[in-house]
DNA sequence: ATCCTATATATGATTTGTCATATAATAAAC
DNA sequence: GTTTATTATATGACAAATCATATATAGGAT
């Protein structure tokens, strides 16, 4: 259902084409929340047939016609009310802890490179996430008006997320295979 | 996909009906995976059809019969085969830090009594799962098959991830809190 | 006496998400 | 000169997940 209100909180900011969309997803949320081409194009017809956006067809000649996508009355109404609302039970899916529950069944000559490239990826991440935070930290400090300010604030806090938990994790999958190379399969309570 | 694998894993440990994995999912991966019953059925026949299940039926007297999915070969190498595998790219789904994201557009006397809520979610969550290793642990320790011990290890894992991370993730939310409360929109670099 | 829970499986309808592919023009890269 | 990337939208096919509801019996709770 996020996909709705994800499109709606971008278009509250500015109007926006699915491309621009595409765009803004991957650029920011797509770590939490990826975005498919051909879905957002679905929901942003879905959110005009709703009356939640409106569409202007911007003529253009080299390239493709444009289809600008803007919030309406009843589209910010809808955000808010999704925004003010009790947060539903959270429901996590994550594949890799999948993995790991069943991972007892292989061996340690075939679980360590996968946990190695588990890491790796984690690693890259991280980096990837403290160069935004540090890239988006300088043009937050740059705005002036008080409720864009407040925008950007809260766009970082997911970054700064991101990375306690991928700081998090990586500690927890070192500590994996540490125990895994001193065969010393002990839990012990964090 | 990971429900197909998720269920051979089950059956890896002993044949199971529809209702039995049900459970086993409720009362194990759910908070990383949680599976619908109606899935688990069509999955299971999907199962049976490739040849990685068979159904044995089991005839009840007082209770509908039983319809017990065991393993096959050909499952089993499937399982071992996709435990083997390098780890596809991760893309992880969090509802609530899509909220988070667009937060900004609502002010805070409507917002932190969600972050409260948020907060009273994941301290229940932490008490669960830590009563839940607490537990588990002891009935590991009590595995003498090294086979068997190894397999409680690795799903005792993720419970021990679980906790690390509704640790970390309640700090950030109070964090958060403490941030909006003294008026001070301020992000470190963690 | 009635309601709720547990046991057990099943299906229909719908929503979401994914993958591939189509069209069509320009501009840069090799 | 051919391929690749960018801009822009769209659809068909399919897989996966969710929600509601149906059937049927037994036993405990109110």
């Amino acid at each position: 259902m996020s996909l709705q209100q994800a499109i709606l909180g971008f278009l509250a900011l500015r109007p926006l084409t699915g491309y621009d969309l595409k765009k803004a997803f991957d650029g920011s949320v797509q770590h939490f929340w990826p975005a498919d081409q051909a879905q957002i194009y679905r929901t942003l017809n879905k959110l005009d047939e709703l009356g939640l956006a409106s569409v202007e067809l911007v003529e253009q000649e080299d390239k493709p016609d444009r289809k600008v996508y803007h919030i309406t009355e009843n589209g910010r109404s809808a955000l808010h009310t999704w925004l003010s609302d009790t947060l539903p039970p959270t429901s996590e899916r994550e594949p890799l802890l999948v993995r790991i529950f069943f991972s007892g069944f292989v061996d340690d000559e075939t679980l360590l490179p996968r946990l190695a490239e588990a890491m790796a990826q984690e690693k890259a991440y991280l980096a990837a996430m403290q160069a935004i935070l540090a890239n988006a930290q300088q043009q937050v400090e740059t705005l002036t008006e008080p409720a864009e300010r407040r925008i950007g604030f809260f766009q970082l806090l997911t970054v700064e997320r991101a990375i306690l938990h991928h700081q998090a994790q990586i500690a927890w999958l070192e500590s994996i295979i540490t125990r895994l190379e001193n065969q010393d399969l002990s839990i012990e309570t964090p």
